[in-house]
DNA sequence: AAATACTCCATTGTTTATATCGACATAGCC
DNA sequence: GGCTATGTCGATATAAACAATGGAGTATTT
């Protein structure tokens, strides 16, 4: 399961990418109409901004917005920044790879070997579905 | 991430599938050739047995054995048991659907969209992996 | 009956998830 | 310049989940 903190980063993320190029939305804004405990989306977005997926104006008139295309910005990169790894291994993982302490050899674990293949599906989707992606959807239906 | 008890009851099945149809194991043995603390193990392999996977013989001579072929018990089986649902979602999964409570509509939720194809592409792989497949592997490297 | 191995229930310590609070900094507006 | 709206930052709180551990009890074999 994804954590509802990362459901709240992907969902803030989406409306402000429905926003429109260069527009900005107020955390209380998103907090509002995403139903987001608005504390706890201050938190989200600074961390979005910290890693430069957004930027943010204080003050009156303030607010956020995109700092990348929404082509450019993958649920990959978000879940991994909100949530850690995406592999369901620590020896599978790219950003925090880790031997697993009871493993003896990687290349015969049986476990690790199922679980790669689990990987590369999940990547497959991740790292290629973009909030572009999500927009779409709406584009069509309009 | 699978949890550490998961990773424990896969090794253990693991093991007993090795061992042979019919052949059982005592605790103490998997315990200590899959460095899997013992107590622990004891309630792993108790659910397993409450699930039907394995069955056991107590006193002199006890240990436990698979009561289902390797080709019946899948890695999906057995996840769904010690950690729960596979679906990154509570409003994609099979056993254990809930709707999510911030969500309107189902049908046009772009996150629910993007993880229905992770939770199908992970379920294609674990649905389909059976202890057997782990098995296997040896078997062609002998 | 003694030894061995599984069973069952309770408890513990640590970490993670999900917020919430309060003080502060900055920007615009009168 | 002061008021107000907005983002920033650090600390704290609470509950749940994770990863065991302990100890008394039951069944089986020798």
């Amino acid at each position: 399961m994804i954590s509802q903190k990362a459901k709240y980063a992907l969902r803030a993320l989406v409306s402000l990418a429905r926003a429109g190029r260069g527009q900005s939305r107020m955390i209380g804004e998103i907090s509002k109409d995403q139903a987001i405990p608005k504390k706890f989306l201050e938190q989200i977005l600074l961390e979005l901004k910290r890693a430069g997926i957004v930027n943010s104006r204080r003050g009156r008139m303030g607010g956020y917005e995109l700092l990348k295309a929404p082509e450019e910005i993958t649920y990959g990169e978000v879940l991994r920044l909100i949530d850690g790894p995406i592999a369901p291994l620590p020896c599978l993982s790219k950003i925090a790879y880790k031997k697993c302490v009871d493993c003896q050899d990687e290349g015969s674990c049986e476990i690790r070997h199922v679980f790669e293949r689990v990987t590369l599906a999940t990547r497959a989707v991740l790292d290629r579905t973009s909030l572009a992606d999500s927009l779409n959807l709406e584009d069509i239906a309009v």
